[in-house]
DNA sequence: TATGAATGAGGGTTCATTCAT
DNA sequence: TATGAATGAACCCTCATTCAT
């Protein structure tokens, strides 16, 4: 689609980087297509321009591959929450709200990390084997992320019987899935998936509902509704 | 192990109800742990205790079979829900909240139904060739629902700004995502996600999260903030 | 180049007896002429007349079906040499002279097994790995082949200073290797390594001097040659 | 560790006698290993410590280095032998055996020689397209070899009626297999194969044996059994 | 209907070899 | 000379699907 694919016969150019770089671009659109095992590594190769054969000059294996194309994809987005909520020290409404916006806007501008994460959850069995290898920078986000709720909490802000960590997963779970399934939406609705704009438009008008009901629902102030039967913050055995 | 005697091995008669029974159940499994292009035929032929070759006497390809997988894991599920959606006719958060829950318990007690629509959601491309066959159903059950919310708009019960679609949407992706995360969740929180009743105690508090959550987000008088910037229910061009 | 070779076009014979054995053979050509690494399985399922796939249908993978070639081809050779070296109970060198020719006929009318084993010697990394699975029955025969020899230096015909085991390495070497290199052989003294009549009948005449050479070298009245120095029969650390 | 010094990796230097000599003996221990099929000539490269590339400024392709390392293993042993056999004019059988023993201990000393060997023999294929080359310098000393055996024929020494080219063969196929297949006799018989001392001590045992063995085989006085049937060194049609 | 052998296209990967630098 | 990226032809093997029995 891009006007400005690799170059398509120039041959026998020798740019190590310029091929690792169209080799993991070639590798996460047709991952985020298809997941790991519908991927084709030929078809990898051919859209980066390189014989197929090449792809283990630079990665191991098919695998190794798609696990680069997942930290290359992943990892960006945690660092930018990560410094997010590290520079937001005042513990308001303002921090969390502003953490989903960003969250929902990095996965608009980066449309395969919601589509390789789906394909991460749907299949289990890759999960286990190896859970993204950054796992303590995932790990340090989630945590970090924890921690300023239950300094909203403290501060009077957030419902002090929330527990935090559902409270994050709510608004993750919430924009991911939207990334995810637009399209389901958009044309379980009457719209064309495929007209970018409105796409973006109706996210925008998403986004905003999820925060107003998320807020309003999450608020100190707003509720006489009982609170969840069991004590907050429990443990699995 | 009389050797004259009927089915020595119950499973050697002829019986094409229960033979097509077995492929089905197989596949589902198959289906469900692997996605489409990570299942086996051979695979789910031998689960089936039925040579690889039947298959194809029963299901015309592996697609089709695939796609009768999905529809027996999700039409139970919507013909459950219309009906609900069509007894109750009390447009109070009641029959929301319920509603909410009986979604979350069916997804609890068929956990292939979130496992095979989050491969269906990965897998974007098939999506397009087939999007379910009970279209009809599904699209009926979903405006339904869209029109029970609007009756709870116009009674009062919830904020008359939101679009119905969206809040369907939000708690629809919320029920299904936790199912087809909790492994993930629970292994973060350092828990033991093969241990069943902990991870489905822990699901019960999470759905009470989520009701508290996002009923006092939509409920009519809990908001003193601003409405979202759009007006509601806009189509896309 | 025989003439009866798999049937060209029968398509689709339903007979997995002939198939096997179909592949058995083509296999064993190819590994004899090429080794384990040099040969292709394409190639066997070509000269076996099916399609390559089908090799996966039988073995495991390239090295079971290399494995099965070498039993097939070995266990012939220690069940007859096993039943010859039972039978004969009278400890004198009539025995030992017909073993080492039944042993040379042997591979002379089976070439393929002295091919295999100089692959087998060649090659040691794969010994080391599965050293032809019968063990057990070419140990016992190896045994049994001592212990026949240990009756004849008890009865005084061979020399009692010599280790059994040497006595049996020497004869079994020699006919291996005459069939291992008789091309070169021939080819050196300026004979046609291709034409079989006098191959064979060098073939021989080779074993008469052999069996000469052997015989005598090892008759116990023989020798005022000073025997080798170290005690007989040790063993190693 | 001098930043400027020359040479900071004792590597690094352009040296092209180095460099073959490095390809060569990596490539004799790749190939001797592995044969020619099974040798990666990246294996060889990095042993050498050189790109893989740069053996194509010395070598023509895979074959041509696996010929140059036949030839650099081969050559050295015949000409040794040449020598000794140049040199040696007394005909009685000293000469014999101490050939045998030198033949035996260059063997030892040399183990990719027999290795080597062993892989030729194995690969007919192979050994059609190229006879090692130095067929010239093989055939002098194998028929030096003869001559001499002749000699102490005509001598009086040897049994006179056998066929010279039988009598080397017989003592090189000794020595030769031995080297090949030490490795399965001591493990046959209980021994540890990676323990070199007691192996080299079992070959000086074995080569005792044999020299015994072969010598009081071919000596004249030593048989009245009746000579093989046919006449000696008849030629192949 | 049931069985499993047969089919063949194509998948991931290897590897000898070439060539720009 | 030296380097290692680039090339592409196979290679082994998988797997959905067909078909004789």
């Amino acid at each position: 689609m891009s006007a400005t694919g690799p170059s398509p016969k120039t041959k026998r150019t020798r740019d190590p980087e310029r091929t690792r770089a169209a080799l993991l671009l070639a590798a996460r659109s047709e991952f985020m297509e298809h997941g790991f095992n519908g991927a084709r590594t030929s078809t990898i190769a051919k859209q980066a321009g390189v014989p197929s054969g090449l792809i283990y000059h630079y990665f191991e294996n098919k695998q190794t591959l798609y696990q680069a194309v997942m930290e290359g994809s992943l990892a960006p987005y945690f660092e930018n929450l990560h410094e997010l909520l590290e520079g937001a020290t005042s513990p308001d409404l303002q921090l969390l709200e502003s953490s989903i916006r960003m969250y929902f806007e990095f996965l608009q501008d980066n449309p395969h990390a919601a589509r390789l994460m789906a394909w991460w959850h749907a299949d289990e069995g890759w999960r286990r084997g190896a859970p993204i290898k950054e796992a303590e920078l995932c790990a340090d986000t989630q945590s970090l992320g924890l921690q300023r709720i239950r300094e909203a909490q403290a501060a009077g802000c957030i419902k002090p019987h929330l527990d935090p960590g559902f409270v994050v997963k709510v608004f993750v779970d919430l924009c991911m899935q939207w990334h995810v399934s637009v399209g389901e939406h958009v044309a379980a609705h009457g719209g064309d998936p495929d007209h970018a704009p409105s796409v973006r438009a109706l996210g925008e008008r998403y986004i905003d509902h999820v925060i107003e009901i998320f807020m309003s629902g999450v608020r100190a102030d707003s509720a006489p509704t009982p609170p969840p039967s069991n004590s907050s913050e429990e443990k699995l055995s």
